[in-house]
DNA sequence: GACTCGTGTCATACC
DNA sequence: GAGGTATGACACGAG
C-alpha cells in the first residue's frame, strides 16, 4: 500500500520522481494512444502531476496521509511498482524516517536546527550502540532531485507540470547516489543536503507561498548544477564506464559532484529511446551493472539484516561475502552501491571493517570468547592518546576539491575524525574500523587506496593490486604472526576474566588469587603433612624421637629454609623422664606423641593431622613384645600407674633404644646422636665399653644422624616441589602479564596503522597532477623517504621495494 | 587386598 | 680416611 505517508518518507524530491516516474508508465500505457489522442494523454499527465500528485503531495506536506493507489489502482500500476519497480526494497529512506520520528519529524532538512537534530540522534545512536554490535539496517534512502532543462522547477508550479511532459526537455536529476543512496552519517548527511541543495518537504503544515517560493529557488539550486543530456543516455553510460574506470578514483574526487550524482544515476535509470524520458531500471532485468549490483545488496541487507535485528549470524557467512561486490566493479559505483546497506556512519570500509569485525568476533567466539571482548580489544579506549594524538586540530583545512564521493569512500570516513572538525563528533560504531587492517574483500579503499609502499604497511602486497578480486586466496594477518591461536587463548580468556566476566572485585580477588602463592601449594598447607612450622620448630626443639615426627609433619611447610636443618635436640622433658626410668638411649621419635595420645588421648584428636604422625616403628621387636605393647586398660594404670607407664614408655622405645638398654649404654640416644664428634668422643673415653657397645653407639649415631638427613631430605625435596609450583605460578602470571602487555601494544599498533592509513589516503587523494587529476593508485604510490618526506612513485616501483623489503627479513632469518 | 603415605633404614656418593 | 650430609631405594606400619 503506497501511501503519502510513504510518499513523505522519500521526500519532496521523490515526490518529484513519482510524477516523473508515474508520468512515465503512464507514457508506456498510453503510448499506443499517443498519436490517437494525444491531447487525452497530455490531460491525464497534467493530471496526474499537476492535480492529484501535487495534491498529493501538499497532503503530505501538512502530514495527512492519503493512500494513492486508490486513487490511481483503477488505471494506472500502483505507484510503488512504477516508481520502483517490481523491487520495492528501496521504498524507505531512513532520513526522512527519521524526519517522520517523534522526535525528527517537524525538521526541514534547511534549517539550522537539522545539525542540531542530527547531532542529537547521532549522540543517541552512540549510546544504542554501546552495548551491542551494529549492524547496517536495510533502509535505503532514495533521493531524487527533478531538473528541468529549462529551468523550470516542477511541483509546484504549472510550467513544471509542462515540463513534465515535454518529452525531449525533461531530464531526470537524481541526487548523487543513482536514487538508491547511502545511509549516510545524519552529520555527513546535512552536510550533502546542504551541498546538493536538496530539499525536503517543510513538514509544517503552513505551507506559505514563501515556503513553496524556497521550494522553488532549492530546486532551481539544483537545476542550475545542471546535467547533460548525454549522462543519461544508456549507451553513453556504457561507453563511459570504460574511461570511468581509468577516470573515477579521480574524477570523484573533483569537486564534479553534480554530474557525478547525475550520471550515478543514470546508471540507475533506463532512458526510453522514443521519449527520451527516464525510467528505474528493472533489477530483476540484471542486464544493467547497476540493477545486478542492486541485487546483490538486496542479498547483503537480506544476510545481514537478521543478525542486525536480532542478533543471529547469517547462516552463510560465504554468501554475505559473495554479496559483497567486488573489486572488479567500479569504485564509484561500488560505493554507490554498498552506500544503501550503511547506516549511520559505515561507509563501505565501514562495512568491510564491520564484516572484518563480525568475522573476528566468530573467530573469538570460536574461542569460547565474547564479541565484546574483540570491540574492547580492537576499540580504541577513551582518552587513548593514540586516538587523539593523531587528530588535528578542528581548524585543519579541508581541500574542497575532495569530492563528495570520496566523503563516501571507506576510509574517508575515518578521514572525517582525522581532518574535519567532527572529529569529536565521530560515533562510536566507527571504532569498529579500527579492526583488522587486511580486508578480505577489496573494497573500493583498495582501488582508491591501492598497492604503495605505505598501503604495504596495511596490506599484503597481493591486495594491493587494484585488480584483486574478492575471489583471492585470504591474505595473511601481518600481524597474525605474532598471535598464534594458543596467545589468543590465553589472551582471550584474561581479557574474558579481567574486562568480561569479572567486575573489578572479581577481577581484582581473581588478580590476589593469581598473584598469592596458593594454589597447589594450598592444598598442601591444608594437609596434614603440612604442619606449621611452629610445630616443626618445636619438635625441633624437644626430643629426638619427637622431632622425627614433628620435623616429617612439618616437612611440608615452605618455611624449611628459613628454620634449617632439622636436628636432634635434646628435650629435657624426655631427658627427666628417662633419668627418672633409668632408661638408657634416645627416645623413639613418635613415643611423645604417642605418650601424649596415652596420657591424653583428647590432644591428639584435637590434632587431627598427628593422627598418622606416631609411627610405631617397632618391627624390629619379637611380636610378643609388641603384642605386650598394646595399650593397656585404664584400670591397670590406676594400679600401678608408674609402672605401667614405664612399661608403656618402655614398649614405645624404638629398637635402637632398645638394643642400647640390652647393651646397657650408659647414655640416651639423644646424646649419641647430638654431641658433637668432640664431646662425643670425649663421652665415649669417659666409659669403658666394650666393642659390642661401642659398635652399637656408632650404628645408634649413624641411624639418627641418617634419620634426621633424610628427614631434612624429604623436607627440601617437598620444599623444592613447592618452589617449582611457586615458579610455575610466578611464570604463568608473568606470561599472562606480557600476552596483556601484547595485546595493548598490538591495539595500538593497529590503531597507528589505522591512523597512517587515514593519512595516506588523506594525502593521495589530494594530491593532483599538472592537469589537476588525481592521480590513480593503481598507478602511483606514496613512498616515505629516508629524510622523512613522502615521495609519489609509480605503483610498480613501489611494489618492487615492497618486495625487496619482504625479502629483507627472510634473509636476514635465513 | 591393593594402594598411598609417612617413616626409618641402608647404601652410596659427595664434601 | 673419618665424619657428616644428601639422596635413592627399600621396607614397614597405618589409614
Amino acid at each position: 500500500m503506497w501511501t503519502v505517508e510513504t510518499v513523505s518518507h522519500v521526500g519532496l524530491e521523490d515526490l518529484d520522481w513519482v510524477s516523473n516516474s508515474c508520468t512515465f508508465r503512464e507514457d508506456l500505457k498510453t503510448k499506443k494512444h499517443k498519436h490517437s489522442g494525444p491531447s487525452a494523454m497530455l490531460s491525464l499527465k497534467k493530471y496526474l502531476t499537476e492535480g492529484l500528485l501535487q495534491f498529493t503531495i501538499l497532503l503530505s506536506l501538512i502530514g495527512v496521509r492519503v493512500d494513492v493507489d486508490t486513487y490511481l489502482t483503477s488505471q494506472l500500476p500502483p505507484l510503488r511498482e512504477i516508481i520502483l519497480g517490481p523491487s520495492s526494497a528501496y521504498t524507505q529512506t531512513q532520513f526522512h524516517n527519521l524526519r517522520n520520528t517523534l522526535d525528527g519529524y517537524g525538521i526541514h532538512p534547511k534549517s539550522i536546527d537539522l545539525d542540531n537534530y542530527f547531532t542529537a540522534r547521532r549522540l543517541l545512536n552512540q549510546v544504542r550502540a554501546l552495548d551491542r554490535f551494529q549492524v547496517p539496517t536495510t533502509e535505503v534512502n532514495a533521493w531524487l532531485v527533478h531538473r528541468d532543462p529549462e529551468g523550470s522547477v516542477s511541483g509546484s508550479q504549472p510550467s513544471s507540470g509542462l515540463a513534465l511532459e515535454s518529452s525531449s526537455g525533461l531530464q531526470d536529476v537524481t541526487g548523487p547516489d543513482n536514487g538508491v543512496r547511502e545511509s549516510e552519517t545524519e552529520q555527513g548527511f546535512s552536510e550533502d543536503l546542504e551541498d546538493l541543495g536538496a530539499v525536503a518537504p517543510p513538514v509544517s503544515g503552513d505551507l506559505t507561498k514563501e515556503d513553496i517560493d524556497l521550494i522553488d529557488i532549492l530546486w532551481r539550486q539544483d537545476i542550475d548544477l545542471g546535467a547533460g543530456r548525454e549522462i543519461f543516455d544508456y549507451s553513453h553510460r556504457q561507453k563511459e564506464q570504460d574511461v570511468d574506470k581509468e577516470l573515477r578514483d579521480g574524477a570523484e574526487q573533483e569537486d564534479t559532484w553534480p554530474g557525478e550524482g547525475a550520471e550515478a544515476l543514470a546508471r540507475n535509470l533506463l532512458v526510453d529511446g522514443e521519449t527520451g524520458e527516464s525510467f528505474p531500471a528493472q533489477v530483476p532485468g540484471g542486464e544493467d551493472q547497476t540493477a545486478l549490483s542492486l541485487e546483490e545488496c538486496l542479498r547483503l541487507l537480506e544476510a545481514t539484516c537478521p543478525f542486525g535485528e536480532n542478533a543471529e549470524f547469517p547462516a552463510d557467512i560465504s554468501s554475505i561475502t559473495e554479496a559483497v561486490p567486488s573489486e572488479s566493479e567500479p569504485p564509484g559505483l561500488q560505493n554507490n552501491l554498498l552506500s544503501p546497506l550503511l547506516t549511520g556512519t559505515e561507509s563501505p570500509f565501514d562495512l568491510e571493517q564491520q564484516w572484518q569485525d563480525l568475522m573476528s568476533i566468530m573467530e573469538m567466539q570460536a574461542m569460547e570468547v565474547n564479541t565484546s571482548t574483540s570491540e574492547v580489544l580492537y576499540n580504541a579506549p577513551p582518552g587513548d592518546p593514540l586516538s587523539t594524538n593523531y587528530s588535528l586540530a578542528p581548524n585543519t583545512p579541508i581541500n574542497q576539491n575532495v569530492s563528495l564521493h570520496q566523503a563516501s569512500l571507506g576510509g574517508c570516513s575515518q578521514d572525517f575524525s582525522l581532518f574535519s572538525p567532527e572529529v569529536e563528533s565521530l560515533p562510536v560504531a566507527s571504532s569498529s574500523t579500527l579492526l583488522p587492517l587486511v580486508p578480505s574483500n577489496s573494497t573500493s579503499l583498495n582501488s582508491t587506496f591501492g598497492s604503495t609502499n605505505l598501503a604495504g604497511l596495511f596490506f599484503p602486497p597481493q591486495l594491493n593490486g587494484t585488480a584483486n578480486d574478492t575471489a583471492g586466496p585470504e591474505l595473511p594477518d601481518p600481524l597474525g604472526g605474532l598471535l598464534d591461536e594458543a596467545m589468543l587463548d590465553e589472551i582471550s580468556l584474561m581479557d574474558l576474566a579481567i574486562e568480561e566476566g569479572f567486575n573489578p572485585v572479581q577481577a581484582s580477588q581473581l588478580e590476589e588469587e593469581f598473584d598469592s602463592d596458593s594454589g597447589l601449594s594450598l592444598d598442601s598447607s591444608h594437609s596434614p603433612s603440612s604442619l606449621s612450622s611452629s610445630e616443626g620448630s618445636s619438635s625441633s626443639s624437644s626430643s629426638s624421637s619427637s622431632s622425627s615426627s614433628s620435623s616429617a609433619s612439618s616437612s611440608a611447610s615452605s618455611s624449611f629454609s628459613e628454620e634449617g636443618a632439622v636436628g636432634y635436640s635434646s628435650d629435657s622433658e624426655t631427658l627427666d623422664l628417662e633419668e627418672a626410668e633409668g632408661a638408657v638411649g634416645y627416645q623413639p621419635e613418635y613415643s611423645k606423641f604417642c605418650r601424649m595420645s596415652y596420657q591424653d588421648p583428647s590432644q591428639l584428636s584435637c590434632l587431627p593431622y598427628l593422627e598418622h604422625v606416631g609411627h610405631n616403628h617397632t618391627y624390629n621387636m619379637a611380636p610378643s613384645a609388641l603384642d605386650s605393647a598394646d595399650l593397656p586398660p585404664p584400670s591397670t594404670l590406676k594400679k600401678g600407674s608408674k609402672e605401667k607407664q614405664a612399661d608403656f614408655l618402655d614398649k614405645q622405645m624404638s629398637r635402637d633404644e632398645h638394643r642400647a638398654r640390652a647393651m646397657k649404654i650408659p647414655f640416651t640416644n639423644d646424646k649419641i646422636i647430638n654431641l658433637p664428634v668432640e664431646e662425643f668422643n670425649e663421652l665415649l673415653s669417659k666409659y669403658q665399653l666394650s666393642e659390642a657397645q661401642l659398635s652399637l653407639i656408632r650404628d645408634i649415631r649413624r641411624r639418627g644422624k641418617n634419620k634426621m638427613a633424610a628427614q631434612n631430605c624429604r623436607k627440601r625435596k617437598l620444599d623444592t616441589i613447592l618452589n617449582l609450583e611457586r615458579d610455575v605460578e610466578d611464570l604463568q602470571r608473568d606470561k599472562a602479564r606480557l600476552l596483556r602487555e601484547k595485546v595493548e601494544f598490538l591495539r595500538s599498533l593497529r590503531q597507528m596503522k589505522q591512523k597512517v592509513q587515514s593519512l595516506y589516503q588523506e594525502v593521495f587523494g589530494r594530491l593532483r597532477d599538472e592537469n589537476g587529476r588525481p592521480y590513480s593508485p593503481s598507478q602511483y604510490a606514496l613512498q616515505y623517504a629516508g629524510d622523512g618526506s613522502v615521495l609519489l612513485i609509480p605503483r610498480t616501483l613501489a611494489d618492487q621495494q615492497a618486495r625487496r623489503q619482504e625479502r629483507k627479513p627472510k634473509d636476514r632469518r635465513k
